[in-house]
DNA sequence: TTGCTCCTCACGTCACGTGAGGTGGC
DNA sequence: TTGCTCCTCACGTCACGTGAGGTGGC
């Protein structure tokens, strides 16, 4: 059974961030935890929330962008030129992801052959000089 | 026909890359231009070592890393052990690469559903109240 | 008293960006 | 003198990491 409000240990447990993440997150207006004397306790909301965060960080969105979609989000259904501006960020995130994939995939095809080059030299090599150190 | 030795903003055209960027190398001993006074002239080395850095970038390098293979490059074919060593590294930094494809096409592929949705959202949403300010 | 988790500064890191203020030769 | 490119500080940025030093309740 899951607690509604999380210690900062047990919420960088579940989401496996370090307190201090979330400390900042919350510097930068993400989250909102409430607090207990000087405890910060995490609500549903800031479970939630976080879920939003790490998704938009994995969707390579800048902490300051995700708290714009965040405010978006929390707007409920938000006006029609949120959603479309919403909609026109993220395309232009997901062509920037296609680039970096794209990117990668050429750089993994490229490293792969530069290993298998490296071994190549490695295997013909002759054993370098051993300093004659054996009296 | 290309000059051998390139001034900062020659070189920076050359790389597609900012002055700031390639004094920023020298400072990390990337890079070790000649001097004309002030002024830097950066040499065929530098120029041949500007490829092999923003390869490095490219694989997912850092700088230091990066400082660290050319170090076993310039020391020409090197010995077994730093080879070894070079491949193995670049075996591990093969693998977080192919890791990072492989969550970069999960968060395309999530984005583009995301952003299907919002579209769906948008073409089905009754139009927004108008103030009424049209009097 | 010891141990645990929590807290707040506040400086460090990485890879540069961005002025500020100045120099040198056509 | 103006304009161009170059230079050196040196602080700013982004997303945290990493101590230092202190608190609170079992």
């Amino acid at each position: 059974m899951t607690h509604s409000r999380l210690t900062i240990r047990q919420m960088s447990k579940a989401f496996d961030v370090t307190a201090r993440t979330l400390r900042f997150y919350e510097a930068k207006e993400l989250l909102s935890p409430e607090r207990l004397g000087q405890r910060r306790l995490f609500t549903h909301r800031d479970q939630a929330r976080m879920t939003l965060i790490l998704r938009g960080k994995r969707f390579g969105f800048s902490l300051e962008e995700i708290r714009q979609l965040l405010e978006l989000y929390d707007g409920g259904t938000g006006n029609v030129v949120q959603i479309a501006s919403t909609i026109k960020m993220a395309a232009n995130r997901l062509l920037e992801m296609e680039r970096r994939r794209d990117d990668l995939d050429v750089a993994i095809t490229d490293l792969k052959s530069q290993i298998a080059e490296g071994e190549h030299i490695l295997c013909h090599l002759t054993p370098p000089e051993i300093p004659a150190s054996r009296n």
